[in-house]
DNA sequence: ACGGGATATTGATCTGCATCAATATTCACC
DNA sequence: GGTGAATATTGATGCAGATCAATATCCCGT
């Protein structure tokens, strides 16, 4: 038949326009496969160390990927957001390599590895389109390596600010924080203590507003100079500026 | 015809079973996208910034893939090995985020990433081999984060270390080490006196034998106890504060 | 509006690793 | 096999950020 009741499915993998060469059947067929499923904020959606049976599509909010030791350190490896695909490095494997959990409310999309092969394999440009996501999630996780591999943590909140700047929109804006001291910490490999501490600091220098639940980047060119990834012009006077003792 | 000149092209894009339902014609076709090049030691393949024109698919041998920054820092990002895809971040981007420079001789397959694009869009298997290579590529990057992010550096060389051991072939082996004391500090996110150190004082334990070019693991186990991937009680039982949200 | 737990700020001190420094070893090349 | 440059080891000292500690503030349910 040519119609179904998958189209509250919508997702990353079940627009219409990505099976270019399908029926409208066999583009039923592939979202019937699919499972929507809702989340609330601070909801798992998969531990660590799980069998990983699914693979989740992320239709809308965020998720915060995280991976701990035994004693209870903890490390977020990435902020998923919408569009993206989860799990994917279990592709071979068999155990979820991260906890995922919900940081706003989320709608996603759950598929079997089985399934999402089959559908691979037979549709092209879905292959494409997760590709392009699995290229930007490994962008984004080098990103982070950098930042926790050789800046101090004055860029290193830099850097973790100036990423929370949308690509479109106006960047003096309040932008929405949804992580707590604890979990940016986490994130840039801190403490919490020295993440408030430096945005105190920042605070103090008029660089960022701060309120409850959200920030305004004040001054964006001085995140950029410390942030340090930019113009290698201005290289040998650069460390100056870092600690003010 | 049925014949064509482009084997010593083969590589994981050019391996005929790849492409089930293509004439060999076709698969000749693909072959000759892609360009065969030869790297020696300490060559580049490119640099970071440079406009990514082309993909590589790594066919033998081991490449570094290093970011810097503006003042001399420098960050190995991750080790690339044969079978891998390198560049492929780049693939809806403008510049390589990172420099590829060859560790061992390389034999690597270079192709354009609009030849790449139709490659994959004419073949689900290639495009499925891609995933699973960037899969693998994403598992290795999330690794290095957990051992920057919240590793001690004895920890962290034991990861580093663990991380030199075959899936397959004798673990008590004499391994062949091809980074320096500065390659492994830059990786890890230490200072190469340190790792020098830490090092040593593997050796005096007779956890590891070192010698030029090479290490020999001795005491697997307690590497992996040290590395903390495990579970470990031994040590420090009394940091886990069952702190959730 | 109140109380209590979670989260954040701020201060004082400690320490792991960086930094600075001085050899020691290996390697490349003639 | 000798000479110098790159790499590695080892030692001494310093500091950025962790840790320990004491409020302060927010948040939510009743």
């Amino acid at each position: 038949m040519a119609t179904c009741s998958c189209e509250i499915n919508a997702c990353v993998l079940c627009e219409e326009r990505l099976y270019p060469g399908l029926t409208k059947e066999q583009v039923c067929q592939i979202r019937e496969r699919l499972i929507r499923e809702l989340y609330a904020p601070h909801e798992v959606l998969f531990r660590e160390g799980d069998p990983a049976v699914f693979l989740f599509a992320l239709r809308s909010g965020q998720l915060k990927l995280t991976s701990s030791m035994p004693d209870g350190r903890q490390q977020i490896l990435r902020i998923a957001v919408a569009g993206q695909l989860l799990g994917i490095e279990t592709f071979k494997g068999q155990r979820y390599p991260f906890t995922a959990e919900a940081l706003t409310d989320v709608v996603a999309c759950k598929i079997s590895h089985d399934d999402l092969r089959q559908i691979l394999a037979g549709s092209p440009a879905i292959a494409l389109r997760v590709i392009e996501t699995l290229s930007q999630e490994l962008d984004q996780t080098e990103s982070l390596i950098r930042d926790l591999g050789l800046k101090t943590a004055p860029e290193k909140v830099s850097s973790f600010l100036l990423s929370l700047i949308p690509q479109r929109g106006d960047p003096g804006a309040e932008l929405p924080l949804r992580l707590s001291r604890r979990e940016i910490a986490e994130m840039l490999g801190l403490t919490e203590e020295t993440v408030s501490r430096v945005m105190a600091d920042f605070a103090r220098k008029k660089i960022i507003g701060s309120g409850k639940g959200y920030i305004r980047i004040l001054d964006r060119k001085w995140l950029e100079e410390t942030n340090g990834v930019e113009n290698k012009a201005s290289s040998t006077e650069r460390r100056a500026q870092s600690g003010h003792s």
